[in-house]
DNA sequence: GTTGTGACATTAT
DNA sequence: CATAATGCCACAA
């Protein structure tokens, strides 16, 4: 049976028409909106995976979205993503890659442990249902 | 329209 | 532990 994908930020906000052809910029987007909304809600010293910010942020099962949501993030909003994990707490750069250290290094001075790529499962957080 | 890709997750092998 | 197979879905080409 074919099961309705309907997104509920859909349902929280009413999708606006785009005008004429203009190429709907991405904060534009109520999805990445509610993403970035979650992320930066996430506490300072705590981690949250990328799967349970889509969720909090009502769109289950779109971790990847959350990711993409992070990379286009407008710098301005300068938002905590180091504190965006993959699924055990795993950081999910590749090691050695100028973003895995930058994102240790801010966990790290948050005083979040990170040993090995992980961070300690003490440090997540549990973001609620918002 | 189709295809490939990805800052993911989960399950199976 | 490591891979692979799926599911998921937005985006760029």
């Amino acid at each position: 049976m074919r099961r309705e994908r309907r997104a509920p930020s859909e349902l929280l906000q009413p999708l606006r028409p785009r005008r004429g052809s203009s190429p709907a910029a991405p904060e534009d987007n109520p999805a990445l909106q509610a993403i970035w909304h979650v992320v930066c809600a996430i506490p300072r010293g705590q981690v949250s995976t990328y799967g349970a910010v889509a969720h909090a942020a009502g769109l289950p099962g779109r971790a990847r979205q959350a990711g993409f949501a992070l990379r286009v993030a407008p710098k301005v909003l300068s938002l905590p993503w180091h504190r965006v994990v993959g699924a055990g707490g795993r950081i999910v750069f590749p090691p050695s890659s100028r973003q895995y250290r930058e994102q240790a290094r801010r966990l790290r001075a948050e005083g979040v442990r990170v040993v090995d790529g992980r961070v300690a499962p003490a440090a997540l957080t549990d973001l609620g249902e918002l």
